[in-house]
DNA sequence: GCCGGTTCTTGTCCTAGTTCAATGGTCAGG
DNA sequence: CCTGACCATTGAACTAGGACAAGAACCGGC
């Protein structure tokens, strides 16, 4: 049940026994059938979840009701909204369950409860935010800068996996394009 | 000299006087004429920078010469490529001063050492990137997801004194559209 | 094995934003 | 005071991608 997320923890940092003993002491093991919500818009982020098992999205919906997918988050990803999880404010963000997923949580307490007492895991969330930070900026370079069709070849070579697992008008979500146009960038593609 | 950096170090968590002056040794001050490069694409990023005075940008440049700014950095705000000042790896990014600047600039080892010497440093730098991520999530989301007066308006609303200081151009180079496309943003504004 | 729902494709028309080119404004340097 | 850079504006022609509509394909459930 934690093999994963502390082979996950050590390659960042390296622990105690004891230090991974509170870690995984602090995190809730739980099931969660496909297509339910983790949390909604409005509500506040009680959780960081590490995910051992599926498929989860992350999505805003504008006022005209477009959805804008932030990430796909399979095995060995976090989800959360760190805002609303860290200054326990309400979230913008929708986090939905793709598939049957197997994760494991932590709250708000329990990650103050770890890092007191194994502050060496406070650099662990570091170098993952950060990851996470300049990741999103290449992305948001190229969705300014680049056109559809090198989006789209990039997504499949970042991500080979996802698109085996998601519905075709979920990466065109995720990319910013209607999913007409990425049907339209698909054929334009396979006709050469 | 340091007495803004302290500040702003004190706003994210609390240290000792100890503390405190290994953080200062540890940073180079440097002044920095306008239009100067900090980081060119290619190089390794060896600097984390927090402004004393001027304003900075950080960009990219795509294959046909399109510029993208990611950041306008002012007094309070640090700049750096996260991504390759850690794993020491050449940079996609540009940073060039926009104004003479003020800076206080950390090196790897530099930090390092703060880390090992201050560790309640590394949950500055986690929240400071934590801080960062969930702006830039909003950012994307805005890129694709609303209009270009929307886009300007907020960028208005959320950056007031940079019109002043910046040149237009750049403006519509973080906005992501041309300058002559914000132009024509700007006097249907105007006109209503 | 059929049925309702979802997903993908294709075509047509439409719009937001780009590109290019011309004009005038501003300001630093000689 | 003149000049050359750079910058903002405006207009005209163009294009990438969106919205809408209709049909085809693909399920999962009974």
């Amino acid at each position: 049940m934690f093999e994963a997320i502390n082979r996950y923890a050590a390659r960042y940092i390296s622990f105690t026994p004891e230090e991974g003993k509170l870690f995984n002491d602090l995190l809730q093991y739980k099931k969660v059938p496909k297509k339910t919500f983790l949390l909604q818009e409005g509500e506040v982020c009680k959780f960081e979840a590490y995910i051992n098992a599926g498929c989860i999205r992350t999505y805003y919906i504008n006022e005209t009701g477009t959805e804008v997918i932030l990430q796909f988050a399979i095995e060995d990803w976090w989800v959360s909204d760190i805002a609303s999880f860290h200054e326990q404010k309400p979230s913008r963000m929708f986090i939905e369950t793709l598939e049957d997923c197997e994760i494991l949580t932590l709250t708000p307490d329990g990650k103050e409860a770890l890092l007191r007492g194994a502050p060496c895991f406070e650099r662990m969330f570091r170098l993952m935010v950060q990851r996470n930070l300049s990741r999103l900026q290449e992305r948001l370079f190229q969705t300014i800068a680049t056109t559809a069709v090198e989006k789209y070849l990039d997504f499949l070579e970042r991500y080979p996996t996802i698109p085996q697992r998601v519905a075709q008008h979920y990466i065109a979500s995720y990319l910013g394009f209607s999913p007409e146009f990425l049907s339209k960038v698909r054929t334009r593609l396979t006709k050469k």
